[in-house]
DNA sequence: GATCCGTGGGG
DNA sequence: TCCCCAAGGAT
């Protein structure tokens, strides 16, 4: 078996099985020399990571209706792009975007950097990315690593070092099968066969287009790898939450810090999260009243359990932290997802359970 | 290299 | 219910 069959068996199923995707030049277009455009392409490739392709349509769509291009991104004001990104998770991709979209304007005449190297150079913009971005926008034969990549590699090859140490075996392995030859096509397929046939948990070899040259699959382990060293548990933290409103509809919220756990975001106002019970900590004096019920939630690292309560604050009132949003200009979709069930906890109708 | 950083869907 | 995990990057 040579590297180039393989890499021919995985273009030709491609050319027949591709998957239509809003930011990909479908067939006829690209038959006639259409180039993807580069904006959408490091668009969509930031929305993608470690986000499926179902989560991610609609913020593409409304992102790109929008912002059409990265001179419109780069004026586009901080606020307006968080909250457009809220429910996407992953915060500091959307600062990142704006730092990106700024750089480009400012440093490379609004033009993306059309090699790897000069991608790597952009905030937000990694090993993975940058290759994804060179090879799809801008046809360079760079080697494109992200999980599909991993595990189709470790099971093509039959790999049994675990991750994340198997990476740069993995890399290495991915670069022998990159082909000089439509390079970002080779990557797409690759993706598109881990994310539909060569799946996680029950890949359906018996349509794989690579099956004659998986090692894996003739070992019968193909369904076992990639392996990994397994991952710490999660503790839970415990919070409170206070939802202040006025008489006019104001509502009381506080803009993150630009570090940390959703960064940048709106939110309520409240204690730390900490592993016991937590300190009350209210935003402003007030006869603060506990919501029946509690918010749970998972982040990528710890549960979080947060209790709710809420106020009728005085149109004087002079809250120690946040600020006043008029009613008519809050929306609980431009929160991240904790803050939304917050806000629908605290709006439910009362139920008497 | 190890940690931190969201979210929703699937088994 | 719980765990896994998805087109990763920054520190």
């Amino acid at each position: 078996m040579r590297d180039e069959d393989i890499g021919a068996a995985l273009l030709g199923w491609y050319d027949t099985h591709a998957r239509v995707l809003p930011w990909r030049v479908g067939p006829a277009d690209r038959a006639r020399g259409v180039r993807p455009d580069p904006y959408r392409v490091w668009l969509s490739e930031i929305m993608l990571q470690q986000t499926t392709v179902a989560a991610v349509r609609d913020y593409f769509h409304r992102f790109t209706a929008r912002w059409p291009n990265v001179a419109a991104l780069a004026t586009a004001r901080d606020e307006d792009v968080m909250a457009e990104w809220a429910g996407l998770g992953y915060y500091a991709r959307a600062r990142n975007l704006l730092k990106c979209a700024r750089a480009v304007v400012s440093d490379h005449g609004g033009r993306f950097p059309e090699t790897r190297d000069g991608l790597l150079t952009l905030p937000g913009i990694g090993p993975y990315t940058a290759a994804a971005i060179a090879s799809i926008a801008f046809d360079e034969a760079a080697t494109v690593v992200d999980g599909n990549v991993e595990r189709v590699t470790a099971r093509l090859f039959a790999v049994e070092t675990p991750l994340p140490g198997a990476k740069a075996e993995l890399t290495a392995l991915a670069a022998r099968l990159t082909p000089r030859e439509r390079p970002g096509d080779h990557a797409q397929a690759m993706m598109d066969l881990g994310a539909t046939i060569c799946t996680p948990r029950i890949p359906t070899c018996g349509i794989c287009p690579l099956r004659a040259f998986c090692k894996g699959q003739a070992e019968g382990v193909a369904t076992d790898l990639p392996r990994k060293t397994p991952k710490a548990a999660k503790p839970t933290r415990y919070g409170i939450a206070y939802l202040g409103r006025r008489a006019d509809g104001a509502v009381l919220l506080e803009r993150r810090p630009e570090r940390g756990l959703l960064g940048g975001m709106l939110g309520w106002p409240g204690t730390d999260w900490t592993g016991a019970e937590p300190a009350p900590a209210p935003p402003a004096e007030a006869n603060w009243r506990e919501v029946p019920g509690e918010v749970r939630h998972t982040f990528t690292h710890f549960h979080l359990v947060l209790r709710v309560e809420t106020a009728l604050l005085p149109v004087g009132a002079n809250p120690q932290r946040g600020h006043f949003v008029p009613g008519t200009e809050f929306r609980a979709d431009d929160l991240p997802t904790v803050m939304r069930k917050v806000h629908d906890l605290a709006s439910l109708p009362a139920t008497g359970d």
